[in-house]
RNA sequence: GCGGGCAUAGCUCAGUGGUAGAGCAUCAGCUUCCCAAGCUGAGGGCCGUGGGUUCGACCCCCAUUGCCCGCUCCA
């Protein structure tokens, strides 16, 4: 089967079995917004509950808080993100092409630099040993003229984006006679600029109203609450924050179902050590957070390892754990060494001293960051793609199952009575109350066995409870395996801890 | 956002310028009882939305929305 074929079997699938629906989709659907139904939102916990309990409630010295959506809007001034998510991007009508705008003038700069640097190379050869290059530079006429050309390039360039004089920037760029790579023309569109973030309005009055934003990542609110959850929690460096909630980013291009959405949920830690630890912990999270994947019984092959060459403004390590999805290798979880920007941002733009006195070094300092981020829709997609599986069977039969790691299962335990009569249904009802506080069991007594196996296996429910007529007879049920089919017959009082065992994740 | 393709029942799809079909699914009854069984019956669609051409449009034309495929960024 095809990746595309793939794909589209398995956002069928995840429809069908009321994983994911489309949003508003009454009024034909709003463009990359999802809604999760009756068990996407069970896979959705699951996974958020076990990266939780993993971060959270298995390190002593990390803990969680819930920041708030909307946050003061100084905040994105302090993150770089008024500034650096405002991208002008321009479409070269001929190639089809979109560029950043700042970049190609950028580029632009840089051929000019390097004939520069070609001249003096020129000029050394044919002087020899009395070339005087910082004598060539400032007299050359050659080379003064395009250093000229530099310093008004780059003049105009950060004037205008200073401004968001767009119509200035594509102006430079004609002015400049920049041509696209691809087509070789300069049949440019206008320079349009796209705010990566969501705006809205608090006040109840148009006029008394200011603007802030939604925002587009969680973790500012952890470094926002830096102070006082250490303070408060008495936190000792090295520490993490944790926090799983909604950010927000009004992507340009949104789509791959559930992959880039303008609405979606991260899992962040925030991990505070000491400044020059940094790449210490920083390879220390790659190797966890790996680990984290792993016990889920997910195959390695499917994970790789990405370190950016090119850093964000704020870091100065970054790697990603890409996963093999049926459309490639993408990102899913993003390591990043943060460094002190972030404290150090929020201390110069709200004036509070953001410091920690560390006693076994005897000074205080802004504590370096390093950052583990997961996109929870992804990690969801990755689940589910990973565990979509058509089997053909020997009878020649087919059937869909997701082998989903039991432990992020929608359901665990299916209890079925064989058939709806002879006293089968009231023996599992009450198997179904016995079960139903440690487990989220689903009772169904419609359609065929088989047909309440398979309609299970399409959910990936991982165990399925018969009662039949032995039942009433010496209180044993057949316990039916998902993945390989096969039963056993057991006894009622052993289900708890048998299915206890079953969502055990993997040691590794 | 730009270019290309698609849009008919819950799902997968047929279909013709003259009032809409199949299989599966759903519901009811009967039958069967350990891997999507059978029989009978029922419900369900202003053919994505809005215009236009036409005596008449699901079909032809235009626009719009959504989805899929490419282009750039990110979790």
């Amino acid at each position: 089967m095809n990746q595309d074929d793939f794909f589209k079997k398995l956002t069928g699938h995840a429809k069908e079995y009321g994983f994911v629906f489309p949003s508003s989709e009454i009024y034909d659907g709003l463009s990359a917004v999802y809604d999760y139904g009756q068990n996407g939102v069970e896979l959705k916990n699951n996974i958020r509950n076990y990266w939780w309990k993993a971060m959270v409630q298995h390190h002593e010295n990390i803990v969680g808080i819930d920041a708030a959506i909307f946050m003061h809007p100084t905040t994105w001034k302090a993150s770089g993100h008024v500034d650096a998510f405002n991208d002008p991007l321009v479409d070269n009508k001929d190639s089809k092409k979109r560029y950043r705008a700042d970049v190609l003038v950028e580029e632009h700069v840089s051929k000019l630099e390097d004939k520069i640097a070609k001249e003096v190379e020129k000029a050394r050869k044919r002087f020899g040993e009395s070339f005087n290059e910082q004598q060539f530079v400032t007299t050359n006429a050659r080379v003064l003229e395009i250093s000229q050309q530099i310093e008004d390039a780059k003049r105009r360039l950060y004037g205008s984006m200073e401004s968001g004089d767009m119509a200035a920037i594509k102006q430079l760029i004609e002015d400049l006679g920049i041509v696209c790579p691809i087509s070789g023309t300069r049949n440019w569109t206008d320079v349009r600029q796209f705010n990566l973030m969501f705006s809205t309005q608090m006040g109840s009055t148009a006029e008394g109203a200011s603007e802030i934003y939604l925002r587009p990542e969680t973790a500012q609110g952890i470094f926002v609450n830096y102070l006082n959850v250490q303070k408060t929690g008495r936190m000792k460096i090295p520490f993490g924050i944790a926090q799983t909630g909604k950010a927000f980013r009004n992507e340009i291009v949104a789509r791959q179902f559930i992959f880039r959405m303008r609405e979606f949920e991260q899992m962040e830690m925030q991990f505070f050590v000491r400044p020059g630890e940094e790449l210490e912990w920083f390879e220390y999270w790659k190797q966890q957070r790996l680990r984290w994947h792993l016990s889920l019984g997910i195959p390695a092959s499917k994970y790789r390892f990405h370190d950016h060459e090119k850093l964000a403004h704020y870091a100065n390590a970054a790697a990603d754990i890409e996963f093999e999805f049926p459309f490639g290798f993408k990102e899913l979880e993003g390591i990043h060494s943060r460094t002190d920007f972030d404290l150090g941002a929020h201390q110069k733009y709200s004036g509070k001293k953001i410091q920690y006195f560390d006693p076994e070094l005897n000074q205080s300092y802004v504590p370096y960051v390093v950052e583990t981020s997961i996109g929870l829709d992804r990690m969801f997609l990755a689940m589910l793609s990973n565990a979509y599986t058509e089997e053909k069977l020997e009878d020649g039969s087919e059937r869909v199952v997701l082998k989903l790691p039991p432990v992020l299962a929608p359901v665990k335990a299916a209890i079925l009575p064989l058939v709806a009569k002879d006293g089968l249904p009231e023996k599992a009802r009450e198997i179904m109350e016995a079960l139903k506080y440690d487990f989220y069991c689903q009772y169904e007594e419609k359609d065929s066995i088989g047909k309440r196996y398979r309609r299970h296996d399409a959910i990936g429910t991982p165990l399925c409870i018969t009662v039949d007529h032995q039942t009433l007879e010496d209180n044993t049920v057949t316990l039916r395996d998902r993945d390989t089919m096969l039963q056993e017959r057991i006894d009622i009082a052993a289900l708890g801890s048998l299915i206890g065992q079953k969502l055990k994740p993997l040691r590794v």
